[in-house]
DNA sequence: TATTGTTATACTCTATAACTATA
DNA sequence: TATAGTTATAGAGTATAACAATA
């Protein structure tokens, strides 16, 4: 009878239903808006990602669950169109960072407006203590986000 | 101070933020899963989608918001691997239907299984009680699927 | 020797354009 | 004339393998 051999469930089989229906739609969000500006669903997020982060090019490909030499394509077209930047880390010298330039940034304030406003007709079909109690619900679900170092501050000692 | 300019909310930002997050998530589950069994992230959707429909060409990719042309491209490699069958509709002789093969439906099954297996972690983060409330909360925010309509019963009067 | 990135190669995904067949 | 699909073509995304530089 029920989809799987669990004891009571059907709560969890909905929930998986649900989050995957919702994860399709918002991905479909995502795709056309950055279709609309020449970019990827990738390429989008790793916008999103650098926008307040300099993560080396393996931590990101790590993050994202790309290998490393997908990732190098990824950035250096993101780079020929003057969105992101490579440098090179103080720590260590075979080791790229990736940093998002200005016109990066203002792509990226752009983007998360569209979808915001795009989204805003789904969002807005719940009340705001709805909205909050969904948000809180969702959270023990995700996993942490890449740490948000904006740069190395210490001059890596030892190194050097 | 908001990330925008709304009247007093917050609640929509955070709560796109955490839809966002948690869609990423459930991709990459969906991608790596996929991968194991050699498939896309589309064709795992289209897996999920003819499982319980026989959709013709053009609203599959209508509603996975592709080309026809791309779609053409995908059924043709699932067709190829004996997952899914090409079918002409008895009303339209130009439509062509999607039909799932056993072979694809066993697949699905054994998908959708890993999928609760992999999931279970996070959605064991709520007590039954919560994910049922997760569920409602997350349910109006979804666009409908596609209508499940198995197969034409009827011989399509006036056509024949 | 192990790790960080890049490059070469191959295949899938995707859209555009041109085409065939049916409505 | 318009709609349903396919094919040809081209570009992006992806992984694997081989390589260079640094640790």
């Amino acid at each position: 009878m029920a989809p799987h051999d669990s004891p009571d469930d059907g709560t969890t089989d909905d929930l998986i239903d649900g989050l995957v229906r919702s994860a399709f739609q918002v991905m479909g969000v995502l795709t056309r808006i950055g279709a609309e500006h020449d970019l990827s669903l990738t390429q989008l997020r790793v916008l999103g990602i650098v926008r307040d982060r300099c993560p080396r090019m393996s931590d990101l490909a790590a993050f994202l669950g790309l290998d490393k030499s997908t990732l190098s394509g990824l950035i250096a077209r993101a780079e020929r169109r003057g969105l992101l930047t490579r440098g090179t880390s103080p720590e260590d010298k075979r080791a790229v960072v990736v940093l998002i330039t200005d016109a990066g940034r203002e792509l990226t304030e752009r983007l998360n407006e569209e979808i915001r406003r795009v989204l805003a007709p789904a969002t807005g079909r719940l009340d705001p203590e709805q909205r909050a109690q969904l948000t809180q619900l969702l959270e023990p679900l995700l996993s942490p986000p890449l740490p948000a170092v904006p740069r190395p501050e210490r001059p890596a000692r030892g190194t050097a």
